[in-house]
Order: structure tokens, then sequence, then C-alpha cells
DNA sequence: AGTGCGATTGACT
DNA sequence: GTCAATCGCACTA
């Protein structure tokens, strides 16, 4: 399925992090699509050893580092071959919660997976994790929803300055979980 | 080999 | 509200 339709199915479904300490699940509150022939898709010009992953098959990872400190996690949409996909922006935790504070105990508990950076890190995702199946077990997985995902909204993307006159990022309308200024997020 | 910069965050005014 | 930190990658030469 194209980038639009994956991240707003997306919205509601949950993300399982097996650890050897336990098992950490979140809920998808916030995603962003990255399209086929975007210029702010990091695949527009054409496959490179940072990007390759974005080629994968729909359904596998692709992990980037970025500033200097974060990654990002993002899902392909498309079939091998094109480079497409959704980036995950926040989840609401449902569980394994101290694991995903652990040695984050500065951020207040709805700050924690706010925002790709800190989803990233909740999850403990790494430049291990680039290229793995995410509809397959492993050490982490895409779930069904726990519940349903509630009204979704959209809206420009966060932090992009090319292709504005798109809404591309979706979201849970109202869930505290959402990352953005206030006003993209009702 | 050197340079510029990014799908961000947290600290500070 | 502003702004620096920080590093791998792409690009130029």
């Amino acid at each position: 399925m194209d980038s639009v339709k994956l991240a707003r199915y997306l919205i509601g479904k949950t993300v399982v992090r097996e650890l050897p300490k336990g098992r950490i699940i979140g809920r998808i509150v916030e995603t962003e699509a990255y399209l086929l022939h975007d210029a702010a898709c990091h695949a527009f010009n054409g496959p490179t050893k940072r990007n390759r992953s974005l080629f994968l098959e729909h359904g596998h990872a692709y992990v980037y580092f970025i500033y200097g400190n974060h990654f990002m996690l993002n899902v392909c949409s498309e079939p091998k071959g094109i480079g497409a996909g959704v980036l995950l922006r926040a989840l609401e935790p449902l569980e394994g919660i101290p694991l995903m504070k652990r040695g984050r105990s500065h951020l207040s508990h709805k700050d924690f997976t706010r925002g790709p950076g800190r989803l990233a890190a909740a999850l403990r995702v790494d430049m291990k994790l680039d290229g793995l199946d995410l509809c397959a077990d492993g050490p982490l997985w895409l779930g069904e929803a726990m519940k349903p995902a509630g009204r979704i909204g959209c809206s420009v993307r966060i932090g992009i300055n090319r292709d504005t006159h798109r809404r591309l990022r979706f979201y849970a309308r109202g869930n505290p979980y959402v990352s953005g200024p206030k006003y993209l997020c009702g």
C-alpha cells in the first residue's frame, strides 16, 4: 500500500519490542508519510548506503541516525526496489513502561515516547534493527490494535520545508502523547 | 581529505 | 521564545 494509506493504517496499531529484560508495547499515535518522488523523502536521489533499507519490501524497518544523537524508526511502504515509507513519531506507552523509561527519568511521563528520537530511544532502537522485517517474529514487530484508533487528524509534516502543500502527518486526535506544537495536535 | 547539513532534542532566556 | 550539541553521510576536489 502507498505511504499515505500505511501512515493512516498504522495509527492505533501496536509496536512490540522484545528485550532480554522483558517486553515493551506501545500504541502508535503519530506518523508521517514519505512518498515516491517526494523531495523530502530520503530515497529521492536513489539508493545509497545510508537509505538502502528504505528500498526493502513493505513492512521492513528503515532506521537512520541523525543530528549526532538520534535514531529514527521508519516502516517501508512499497514493494522491494521502491524507496518510500512511514516515520513513526510518537507512541502511547502500554506495557513495559519502566523498561522504556530506564535511564531517561528526567523526562516527564507523557514526554518519553513523544517525538521520533525519544520514541526510538524508548524502544531501544538503533542501527542493529535497520532492515528488520517488522511483520515477522523478532526483536521488534508490529502488532494489532488493542483499542480503536479514534479520530485521525492530519497536518503538514514537522521539520520539513519542502512539499509543504500536502498534509502527510497523521495523528490520533487529542491524544496527549502526540508530538509537535499544540495547534497541530487537535 | 575536507565541508556542510539534517525527518531533533534539551537547556537556557 | 532561541540556540548549540553532535556525527555519519553525501558531495566536491
